[in-house]
DNA sequence: AGCCATTGTTAAAACAGTTTACCATTATCG
DNA sequence: CGATAATGGTAAACTGTTTTAACAATGGCT
């Protein structure tokens, strides 16, 4: 999507953004609460002043804020004149509080220690960030710990009029607290993940395409012994994988063995034990099929340093395509997940769904192969050739 | 609400001139309203109808709420009984709106692209989050585009009311609309920064000590061409940095040299190519002081991949600590920043600041050396014991 | 008994907007 | 020309809470 430039300077904006008239009357405000008067000094001003001094109605104001059609050409710029002059902001908690909307959204990440650090939610939050700001709506961001849920504080940022919606991030099937929501009728959005029983609004990427997408490479490549480093099974889109990886195998007149299938937990060290495992217990394995690029990056690191070459005796290939990774050495072969167009997506319909636009959200976006330099022939094929 | 009807009663009673009882006629309304239909399942409850199935005044249920000492015990039961009974849960816009705080702090994060995916940032958010649960705040976060402060969005979240307050993690001094903040007396504390004239409230961690630590242990091992990989000089803390390496090496009697710093943005990458530059003009160097994780980490794959063994030919300390780098190999020597704590304690003194229990926030948490195997004697030393 | 505190409760006035029903004007048309 | 429609604006009700001033009902003390 956006292709922003890595290092986008914000020095490039004007050193002084505001009039220096305003920072003069600041100074005064300032002398002002020091010889200790009234601390009104930043002297809010509301829709009734600006009525008053615009020589209106309060009605006429809020038409013109909301740009309502009924308010006459002359009228609208003679009070937005006003507006201006004054530097009025409306107060956004009245507006909420007497309209339909809160104009803001949540965000719920799992309560794992470094969810706030990971690079794969942080590419969907940059994608639900960018839309949010641009649909003029703010993110609230929550962690769903046992307690919070407990608690039913998730229910509460409805009806305590927080957000006017959610977008859940990592969460499975065994978090049921999340059919809470779809029962009252709240607005949620499943964020790369789906319920079995697909009751609950979801968008995610096509990880059997994904894994349809690594397997015909290393396939392709000549590998047979393909070994899987999956995790999470309580989870839809890994099941697709898994299911994908064991379809695609028979296909090939491949028969899959258990042996060959360990679970690395999704982390670095996961990957790394996994990838010990799977070489001690079959060592006939040529290839890695790993369902994230973290334990794809650990699985490397026990091969390299236990006498395996990477690609040249066991290619790896990942899932996620996270940044910083094309570094590494080698370089890994990834399943690149559109992650903050997800992202994109997810804050769009869940916008959508607030407003009564949709009633039902379901959406996939495809996956497609990062070639670089993890994966290679299979060891016998390049001695013939 | 779209479809409010005006007039609350559905029968049309006479003007009740005598009445002043709006409660009266309302009560009407709820009966017929609760003989009617069920099909409003949510039916929002508020203050009033409480305060009516309680038998007290809307004034006491509000007492109750905030646990004023002004309502009897027998009271406050009856009345949480019924709170609990109903399910009802207050209106926090309503709340906000008429009372001083909207218990919601803002984060602002940097223009940069991968700022959610980032783990230094996200160590902090992790403490922030903790800390505003606890406290009974809400996170909002925003990132400070170019736009995003042209357009003065940054004074709005105050002035429109959406947060109480603002938390600033990865601005410097080039960042000059942060003065806006203190010139308006809106709470913000920068977090791991500080600005040069000190006029902005802030809480950082300690870099001279661990500069001073990091130095120690190189000095110790006997290391004296000790090369500098620094970042972002315009930041008070990235220079505390360089200032104690310098005057560290001249306390040893080591003149420092020019040629053994180099700017590394940073950035993995950054890294990688500054420990080529500095290897390319001064070979005698050792040792690499490094002001971050990532780049220590580029600049040991640079090393390892280009004849430098790490840590027998050229020893290597980092600075952050971040998560899954003792996994790296070489493990990294590095400075931890107590980034979680800073997080917490950039929160609790926001909500300080807020609260006017602090006019000014200006903390420091002290730093520690991790020693992992990036580091080791030196060469010469080495081969003559 | 009369007076003053103390205690517990309440009516009403904020807080700052949106929306609706109604009311003047003009404009259109048979 | 008078009835009807369209246009532009407004008063007041409404959103759901906190807070303050006032008040009744006791209790203690001359």
């Amino acid at each position: 999507m956006p292709t922003r430039p890595l290092n986008s300077s914000p020095e490039s904006e004007p050193a002084d953004v505001f009039a220096p008239s305003r920072e003069a009357s600041k100074e005064i405000t300032v002398r002002f609460n020091n010889t200790g008067a009234e601390e009104k000094a930043p002297e809010r001003v509301n829709i009734r002043e600006v009525a008053r001094q615009a020589g209106v109605s309060v009605a006429t104001v809020s038409m013109v804020l909301n740009a309502s059609p009924r308010i006459s050409r002359s009228t609208h710029i003679k009070v937005q004149r006003m507006i201006d002059k004054m530097g009025y902001r409306p107060n956004r908690l009245a507006q909420s509080l007497s309209g339909r909307y809160t104009q803001v959204v949540a965000v719920m990440l799992p309560p794992l220690r470094h969810a706030f650090a990971d690079a794969y939610f942080g590419e969907i939050l940059s994608g639900i960030a960018d839309r949010a700001g641009k649909l003029g709506h703010k993110l609230l961001i929550e962690q769903a710990k046992p307690q919070f849920v407990k608690e039913g504080k998730h229910l509460e940022l409805y009806e305590r009029r927080f957000v006017d919606g959610v977008l859940c991030l990592g969460f499975n099937e065994k978090h049921s607290f999340l059919s809470d929501f779809a029962a009252r009728r709240y607005p949620m959005i499943l964020v790369d993940n789906r319920f079995g029983d697909n009751l609950l609004d979801y968008v995610q990427c096509d990880y059997r395409l994904g894994a349809q997408q690594a397997m015909n490479c290393l396939l392709q490549l000549g590998h047979r012994n393909i070994g899987m480093v999956y995790a999470a099974p309580e989870s839809p889109t890994a099941r697709d994988v898994v299911e994908t990886y064991t379809a695609r195998l028979v296909e090939a007149g491949i028969s899959p063995s258990e042996k060959w299938l360990v679970d690395g937990c999704f982390t670095d060290e996961g990957g790394a034990e996994a990838a010990r495992v799977l070489l001690t217990r079959a060592p006939e394995i040529s290839a890695l099929l790993c369902g994230n690029d973290k334990m794809a990056l650990g699985a490397i690191r026990y091969l390299t340093t236990h006498g395996h070459r990477v690609p040249d005796d066991v290619s790896v290939v990942g899932f996620d395509d996270i940044q910083h990774l094309a570094y590494a050495n080698p370089s890994l072969t990834t399943v690149h997940l559109p992650l903050y167009e997800l992202g994109v997506l997810a804050c769009e319909k869940l916008v959508e769904r607030i407003r009564g636009k949709v009633e039902h959200v379901a959406e996939v976006l495809p996956t497609h192969l990062v070639l670089r330099e993890s994966t290679g022939m299979m060891r016998t094929l390049r001695s013939e050739s």
